[in-house]
DNA sequence: AAATATTGACAACTAAATTGTCAAAAGTAA
DNA sequence: TTACTTTTGACAATTTAGTTGTCAATATTT
């Protein structure tokens, strides 16, 4: 695997699981007609929060315009609702619906069968100092993120 | 972050984390004119691995036209050369040149700066016990990748 | 030798996302 | 309140990273 470096191994082991994951995750993704980006849309207003198109798109950190269609698309299947933004009179909040958050769960419950899979060798112990390491990784990221990413 | 599960919360970051390092990773790799399907061939082939196109498929998980493609500019640029393939008349294996490798190795220097920055508020030990997860959970779904893939 | 499978090449297509542009509306400052 | 600047939503064109289909040539298998 010439991994010289553990560091190094860890970056190119999160390239290929992405992969590994994201072939999985479609499987059940597929079955309910849903695209990768509108399973992190409900992902990140699940299970209540509300949260404008601009802001999805920063924290999915992917273009505005993209997470526009997909939470157009998301609306007009019933799966979210739009509110009144308090802080913007033009660009609602968008929250799960009842039946968006039943969706939700089913795919959680989907895939959840098959992460039992893929966690069964790993010790408790291990799972939760891997979580806390990508979890480090993934924040210092945000921090360190484009500071002046206007669209 | 509203993960019930460390399990399913890993798999959050890695898809996460993996767009945070792709976005990174493309920097240096644009400036080398290189795609992120380039570094992945380099990176199966070095430092001195020969595999035959699909091989190299094979292990990245997609498909055989697609790494042909790849593997032709490649050498086209003269970064990999073939080599008869004992195995197999017709499928010559591919190799680095010692262009390729110095392009290898200069790509994985300018990441290893940045990568220090990623990992440096994290202990050794973490490092190693998230290296050790990780690559449990990938050889495993290694093995349950489905084994009839012909093409 | 005949049947079967694999490989390389080419083409058309798809999915996910980016970039560019615009007008309308909203926020901000004078 | 008026003028300026920014943000938002909508639409379009493009890019990236790949898939799928097909074909002839060559290999491998029986």
């Amino acid at each position: 695997m010439h991994a010289d470096s553990p560091q190094y191994e860890v970056t190119w082991l999160v390239r290929r699981l992405f992969r590994a994951l994201a072939q999985l995750a479609n499987t059940s993704l597929q079955a309910h007609g849903l695209s990768a980006a509108d399973r992190a849309v409900l992902e990140f207003l699940y299970p209540d929060a509300a949260l404008s198109v601009p802001e999805i798109a920063a924290r999915y950190r992917v273009s505005r315009q993209h997470i526009q269609v997909t939470v157009n698309t998301l609306v007009e299947d019933g799966f979210l609702e739009s509110r009144p933004n308090p802080r913007h009179k033009r660009s609602p909040l968008f929250a799960l619906t009842r039946v968006g958050h039943e969706l939700f769960n089913k795919i959680r419950a989907a895939e959840s069968e098959m992460l039992d899979d893929w966690f069964a060798n790993i010790p408790t112990h291990d799972v939760e100092c891997t979580r806390r390491t990508l979890r480090t990784m993934y924040c210092q990221n945000l921090r360190r993120g484009d500071p002046d990413a206007s669209d």
